[in-house]
DNA sequence: TTACATACATAGGTAAATTCTATACAGGGG
DNA sequence: CCCCTGTATAGAATTTACCTATGTATGTAA
């Protein structure tokens, strides 16, 4: 069985108080109440932790003191315990876990975070940079607690709530002559070798918006990084199709590459703040995602 | 109210399981008794300890595993508390505090411990010095819990079990006439100046003998240590009567002292170990009170 | 010496907490 | 579609905690 701390605490306090009645006046407590909580240490422990001096009230023994010493460390440890639960549960401080889609950290998550931390300092956002099956599963078992990312294959349990629309745009080498028009139609994009962004869920949805179409594209290169997808089509080994627009043009291999809305109306990605219906919302989670709706829709915007 | 602890280790047990059935199971408890538990532990502090996954179990949340650090650590501090208990009350080790009547202390209680301590080296005695009177309030309030004295004012609520006999003697210079004598009348004494062992509860048995007597002594000095008495007649400043008897006939003066038997049949202290009703003899108190019962008997009869 | 005051212990009854069994509800797998 | 696994709920039984009333011990004042 476990220690019982209330017991505990009415023999600490009557030790202090020098009185069994004494000590239940000040725990607003009856006489017999304390006196029987001793007892039960004493018969539990098997020691005797007072002499009982008539009229004039308790004297510790030396175990008693002993005993004293000890009682007050555990009381004060599960006093300490009290308080740090209450600044896990009731302080907008501590950590929060956000997951974040690969494709959408650098671009949006990465200034969204940073203009939280300035009007949030004392809340510590942690950032798991993951893709779609990763948040998906990381939500469902609570290791991840808000997800910035794209509406795809989400399940029951999960809700989102929708923050910005991104329409799907060509990717093309500078020298392709595609990209002197203002927008490309995706037909035009079949006879061309094409670079897919090949990650869970965001695979299909590129397929689908070719299979839509009544298209079967020419897929010859598949990249698992957004930044791998344009220094392939920068280096013009291939076409792509992509929702995330960086601040730049150039990439990695040194060369540009440039990006053209698409002419037929395709369907969208949506950027969602998802959460799981099962885990309340604590006040730092709140105030985070307060702030991503607010922020979001803006920093897509004025896309710089 | 105080942290429940039951609850504690049901949560804990709980999160190492994965699941509230096999936590009941381990628990050899009720699943829903874990349950409620669990229930009362985020009721009463307000946190989500856990997402419940269904036909899974349970999957601890970012609040959950900082509650559950925090709880390890209270469990197993009050597993600390519980072993230091035991260590108190049922080991034969630590301290015991032993009072020790002043003239007694440095003849028969020094070599009692010194053997003691060797026999039984994991005890640590503690020695308090004391007067009669100190040592009898010590033994009620429990700072004694066990006292080698004289049966000299002996209270309801203590108990005493005699270990010698110690008749008086006479103390007298070398160069006092009756010092050639075998043995003394106390009538002898009642012309010649009387230094008195002044001591509470003490000074009092030696005016007995006289008053038994129906003698009157003059009383010339006062003193309050048994040495101080010894030098005091060895100076020829008087005669005095004293039960104990150390184990060389010089005094701190660079004197010798003389003692003689009574001729007359008077009433002689008894070493007693004196203890409290009330408190409970622990192993190691009884210990060192079988150990005195059968050693201070021997002490007395070789005084060497 | 008696009556009073103080302090702890005991007895008996009530309210709260803990546990149990039985059952409902949710979701995954054959 | 039914069965299996796991959690939540309902209601009853048991244990624990608490209270009031009373008993016991002892020191003190009349």
């Amino acid at each position: 069985m476990d220690v019982n701390l209330r017991a505990l605490r009415y023999f600490v306090m009557s030790a202090e108080a020098g009185t069994i009645s004494e000590a239940a006046r000040r725990l607003n407590i009856s006489q017999p109440s304390v006196s029987a909580a001793i007892q039960q240490l004493e018969d539990l422990y098997q020691v005797q932790l007072f002499i009982r001096v008539p009229t004039k009230g308790i004297e510790l023994t030396t175990e008693g003191l002993g005993f004293l010493e000890r009682a007050r460390l555990l009381l004060s440890q599960s006093d300490q315990f009290r308080h740090d639960v209450d600044v896990i549960s009731h302080t907008l401080g501590g950590e929060i876990t956000v997951g974040s889609f690969l494709n959408i950290t650098p671009t949006i998550t990465a200034e969204l975070v940073g203009a939280f931390q300035k009007n949030h300092p004392n809340i510590q956002v942690n950032i798991l940079d993951l893709d779609q099956h990763d948040i998906l599963s990381g939500l469902t078992t609570g290791k991840v607690e808000l997800a910035v990312t794209f509406n795809l294959a989400l399940q029951s349990g999960l809700s989102a709530s929708t923050l910005a629309t991104l329409p799907p745009h060509v990717l093309l080498p500078p020298e392709d002559p595609l990209s002197d028009e203002p927008s490309v139609s995706i037909h035009d994009l079949a006879t061309r070798p094409f670079v897919l962004m090949d990650l869970p869920h965001t695979r299909d949805y590129f397929h689908s918006l070719f299979l839509e179409q009544r298209i079967v594209p020419r897929i010859d290169f598949k990249c698992h990084s957004l930044e791998a997808v344009r220094s392939f089509v920068a280096s013009g080994l291939g076409v792509s199709i992509l929702n995330t627009r960086p601040a730049f043009e150039d990439t990695y291999s040194g060369h540009p590459v440039v990006m053209r809305p698409i002419r037929e109306n395709l369907r969208p990605l949506q950027v969602v703040l998802l959460r799981n219906n099962r885990l309340r919302m604590r006040p730092a989670l709140s105030l985070f995602a307060d702030f991503a709706s607010r922020m979001i829709p803006a920093l897509v915007k004025t896309p710089r």
